[in-house]
DNA sequence: TGTACATCAGTGAACGCGCGTTCACTGATGTAC
DNA sequence: TGTACATCAGTGAACGCGCGTTCACTGATGTAC
């Protein structure tokens, strides 16, 4: 049965919201059609209606997910980033944290398409932290840009290597402790 | 037909060799069973002779990774280190190089089997980082080790960012500069 | 505004394909005498 | 040392299963008159 423009609009962004959600989760080649679509509501078939293949949905679901993250940590200090980031509650729900720390493993091996989304939301990422850092205390764009992507890259390796750990294992959280108080003292000095 | 027993050994070991390159590249679900054993010179079906699981072969793989890759970097003050390991050729070189880089965000997804190979290879890491740093210019063990674990989490999180843009795209290369410039300045101090 | 018809989002069966794993078989190796 | 036999690494066909994608069909929506 046709559904209203409203409508289809509406169970496009859901499938996109889901599956950005569990392909953080589990990973792109974790989630099925069938499994993405069953969790949004629908059977299977619809899929093709919204998407032209499940690579095009990886990079909208990526970019949605990118959306979300740089909302919640964009309008905060370096300080505070770090603490939201690089903490036990981001590493522990995957399915609503950073697509850098979730799916930048998997990211590398895909299409250029997908290649670009996570450029994009580098760069989204890089603009907010950029912002909040140059303005307190770097007088050149340059430098602060610079200690962006390395503040960055800190974080996401942070919360990476700590999920890679056992869940039971002390080094994991030994990992964000560590590199929390790195991370603080570096935007102390 | 039979083979001698250390031809048994030598055979093992070409898969797990060929493995560990294989995974590292394509990541864990990226490489089949056949597609491994053929590369390694092999039918697909004497797999099983050798290994009880693909997952077996996934645990032994990665911990013949961490040998190889510590073997390489063990010896090294931090600064060359970082030259080493923050760098396009790392970065371009997945099958030859850390597996952090190239499977820790596929091994959050794994079973306990081969998180405890990544727990295990990074403790690894950071001792042989915690010799070399923490020979030259810290007192402090606890220090030591928290410096180690910024260390390499940083170089983990810059090669992983690297990786995940478009091979063509400055930011991949920006990533690797930027990162680098700001790791030295780390050790400088 | 009311009617007739074309559109198309969603359904559910079906497609070919590759996956991890199992199995009967082969034949050189290793062992017991 | 020589012979008979059990072992078992490696072969290649086969297994059930889930994958991404296609397709004929349905029926309410949107549109043309």
């Amino acid at each position: 049965m046709k559904v209203t423009k409203a409508q289809v609009q509406e169970n496009h962004d859901r499938i996109v919201k889901t599956a950005s959600r569990l392909f953080r989760e589990r990973g792109y080649d974790g989630v099925g059609v069938a499994d993405l679509m069953e969790a949004a509501g629908f059977t299977h078939g619809g899929f093709y209606k919204h998407f032209r293949s499940k690579a095009d949905l990886m990079a909208e679901a990526t970019a949605c997910g990118f959306l979300q993250t740089v909302a919640e940590n964009g309008d905060i200090d370096p300080g505070e980033f770090v603490d939201h980031y690089v903490s036990r509650a981001h590493r522990d729900e995957r399915g609503n944290g950073c697509p850098l720390a979730a799916l930048s493993g998997d990211a590398a091996r895909q299409p250029a398409e997908i290649k670009a989304a996570f450029a994009a939301g580098i760069e989204t990422f890089l603009a907010a932290l950029g912002e909040a850092h140059g303005a307190s205390e770097q007088p050149g764009p340059g430098l602060a840009r610079a200690k962006a992507i390395d503040l960055l890259a800190r974080a996401v390796g942070a919360v990476m290597l700590s999920r890679a750990c056992p869940d039971d294992a002390p080094l994991a959280d030994e990992i964000l402790a560590a590199c929390r108080a790195e991370l603080r003292g570096s935007l102390a000095r």
